[in-house]
DNA sequence: CCATGCGCTGAC
DNA sequence: GTCAGCGCATGG
């Protein structure tokens, strides 16, 4: 399956090292070093490339592009065209292979010659558009020329997606309509006469044997039934290529236009305003379609500044700083995906007592999100997590009790993040937020105390090292999460700046051990929870003090650099629960941390769930290795086609598990294959969704669930 | 699209 | 030691 190979190309391909190649070539294609199940041709021609045929239209190596809506935007301008290697295809978020053919999200890196500046960036396929291959139009046609075809033409055999064919013959039908014969160049199937259907989604191959010949290797079947002559499916269904993109409709195909940027037809009674007859113009361009040669930012040239940068102060002041190179201004470079960003309660796998140098680290971690911000929350919900950080001189910590102050009610003039106080605070927004999680109706006027505290939603809390300054339980550095606290009450007040503020009462209600405890603390130990720095933190700061030769730290970095934890649940409460998920058991050889003890209900849902036996021996097997545990369920329980733990699972004969949805949309794009090993499960498969299975990952990551 | 923000660092 | 001011994530 091709989600599968780009996955693997992902964890095999020297992803940092590669980027950094100048040397123009062109990178060997990651897909090709996997082991993947796609048919290697049985002979070779010297046209094929050696690789084993690719299945996707955009491959590592080809030229032009043109991005109109980057998921990453750094310093592309946006509905740029722009000359690229593609470095390798890392990820495709969703969708089934034949789904990423044609539309939606699949995510690929790329490397940019012309702009080295520009880095990685991600981007949707359904923006990215090979202009190396000239899209053709049939007044372009020669006999001679090799274009790229794939479900346009008519052969007497099955066939994949994409391959070379040279023009044979040509005969003009009339101003709009060839009837095109080619010859397909293949090393094994040279089939001498097709018929060329359709131009649309063609492309002229300036280099013939330069590209792959083939894309796919044969997914696509010919139905034996009626079938439009466009998509070669049922005619009812609706087809991009002769159904009008506005009405939907297929009728008065005389009356369609093509746009030539998008290929999308439209009647022109559709169009607003709608054209009476159709123009006279060779090239017609749908309204949404831009065609501006200013956009085009041919090689060597620069890119215009993005539309967002240009907003930003930064554009007009002429600053020396080299902003984005600390930590002062970076983005994330992992992100949370196990749980879902409006998630109550801890993080499955973060016990408390991590701690994390930065904030940005805790954002990745999914504690608390905002690299900024003291508060997460929505304001029509409640608030997830905050950070203690003696932003105020009022606020009192006494550990497992503390007062809070809301966020407001300061100058931000200057494009400041914190500031002097100048103005009263309002119980909206973060506030509102906070307020909510009180178990109170919500008085914005008095604010409110909680008869049954405990009852309120839980907020995880991050306690910073800088909020030393007012708490002696404050951790000496960095960032460390000391579990879930509950609002007890809140009130307005004139706080010591003067100004109204809303303060908050918050009260510890968690089983895992504070870290000052010092049951906490022994904990902590063993489960070795030291302060986590950036990737390569560590090293970058010791090569920059190099004066100082006494090496401070003499722990040395996990690799990974990840927090591990273990947990389990029980009732789905919001209250953290690792603890109960841990025998201290001894350690024989040397590992350290606690074992994950399984409750009784795990252990029989685990036996009863027989088809993932292997996959549960391999699991459990990491049990003593308490931290790694979750970890390594994550890894054997995720999903091919959207990497991420599987979600309503589905079990298949070749005992691979794939959401229940990813599999619908395979179906739906009529592969019929498991995603994972390709085994054909049939088109009458009837999907069976595990729910032992489910019921044990929502055990193990409660939440995870909530935000599929 | 805009507003918000209990960070962070290099320059002074 | 102080401080200006950046990108970024997030919510609305």
């Amino acid at each position: 399956d091709i989600v599968q190979l780009l996955i693997r190309s992902e964890s095999e391909a020297p992803a940092t090292a590669s980027m950094t190649d100048q040397d123009g070539e062109v990178s060997p294609c990651a897909i090709s070093n996997c082991k993947n199940k796609v048919k290697k041709p049985s002979s070779g021609s010297p046209s094929q490339p050696s690789t084993s045929s690719r299945s996707f239209l955009i491959d590592p190596g080809i030229g032009l592009y043109k991005i109109n809506e980057l998921v990453d935007a750094r310093d592309v301008s946006i509905g740029a065209w722009f000359e690229a290697h593609i470095e390798n295809v890392t990820r495709a978020t969703k969708g089934h292979k034949n789904d990423c053919m044609d539309s939606e999200e699949a995510i690929y890196h790329i490397k940019y010659d012309e702009y080295p500046e520009s880095g990685v960036v991600e981007m949707d396929i359904n923006n990215l558009r090979p202009r190396a291959r000239t899209i053709l139009k049939w007044s372009e046609l020669k006999v001679g020329d090799v274009v790229m075809v794939n479900y346009n033409v008519e052969t007497p055999e099955e066939r994949g997606f994409w391959f070379d064919a040279e023009i044979t013959s040509l005969r003009e039908i009339s101003r709009t309509n060839k009837e095109v014969h080619a010859k397909i160049l293949g090393p094994e199937d040279t089939i001498n006469d097709c018929k060329i259907l359709f131009i649309e989604e063609m492309y002229k191959i300036e280099k013939p044997g330069a590209y792959p010949l083939t894309f796919g290797d044969g997914d696509f079947k010919r139905k034996s039934g009626p079938e439009c002559k466009h998509c070669r499916a049922d005619p009812d269904r609706e087809c991009r290529f002769c159904s009008c993109y506005l009405c939907g409709g297929k009728q008065d195909a005389h009356m369609q236009l093509l746009c030539d940027e998008c290929n999308m037809a439209y009647h022109i009674y559709c169009l607003n305003p709608p054209l009476s007859k159709i123009p006279e113009d060779e090239d017609w361009y749908c309204p949404s379609c831009k065609n501006d040669s200013n956009e085009v930012v041919k090689a060597g040239e620069k890119l215009k500044q993005s539309k967002k940068k240009a907003k930003m102060p930064s554009a007009s002041t002429e600053s020396q700083r080299d902003w984005g190179k600390g930590m002062a201004c970076v983005g994330r470079t992992k992100e949370c995906t196990i749980v879902p960003s409006n998630h109550y309660g801890p993080i499955p796998g973060v016990p408390v007592g991590t701690t994390w140098k930065f904030r940005v680290q805790v954002s990745e971690a999914g504690v608390h999100r905002p690299h900024v911000g003291g508060i997460h929350g929505r304001s029509n919900d409640g608030a997830y997590s905050l950070v203690l950080a003696g932003g105020f001189e009022d606020e009192v910590d006494r550990g497992d009790e503390f007062t809070y102050t809301g966020s407001g009610g300061r100058d931000l003039s200057g494009n400041k993040r914190i500031g002097e106080h100048s103005f009263d605070q309002t119980l909206t927004h973060m506030n509102r937020a906070l307020a909510l999680n009180c178990d109170a109706p919500l008085d914005d006027k008095n604010g409110a105390e909680s008869k049954n505290w405990r009852a309120g939603k839980p907020v995880r809390v991050v306690r910073s090292s800088k909020g030393r300054r007012i708490s002696k339980y404050a951790p000496e550095e960095g960032n460390r999460y000391d579990g879930i606290y509950k609002v007890v009450k809140y009130w307005p007040e004139i706080g010591k700046c003067g100004f109204l503020v809303w303060r908050y009462l918050l009260r510890r209600d968690d089983v895992e051990p504070a870290p000052w405890t010092s049951e906490g603390m022994e904990r902590t130990k063993k489960l070795g929870l030291s302060v986590q720095y950036p990737e390569g933190y560590l090293e970058a700061m010791a090569s920059k003090e190099k004066k100082d030769k006494v090496k401070k730290q003499t722990v040395k970095q996990e690799p990974t650099s990840q927090s591990n934890g273990n947990q389990k649940r029980t009732i789905d409460d919001g209250i953290s629960s690792y603890f109960l998920a841990f025998s201290t058991m001894r350690m024989g050889d040397g590992g350290k941390g606690e074992a994950f003890q399984l409750t009784q209900e795990q252990q029989w849902l685990i036996r009863e769930d027989c088809m993932n036996q292997k996959l549960w021996d391999e699991v459990l097997a990491s049990l003593k290795e308490g931290p790694n545990f979750l970890k390594k369920l994550e890894q054997s329980f995720m999903c091919v086609c959207c990497q991420e733990l599987v979600y309503q699972p589905v079990t298949t004969e070749c005992l691979h598990n794939v959401c229940k949805s990813c599999l619908q949309r395979s179906f739906r794009a009529e592969v019929f294959t498991c995603p994972a090993c390709r085994y054909d499960l049939g088109k009458g498969y009837t999907m069976v969704h595990n729910k032992i299975l489910q019921t044990l990952l929502d055990q193990f990551f409660p939440g995870y669930s909530k935000g599929r």
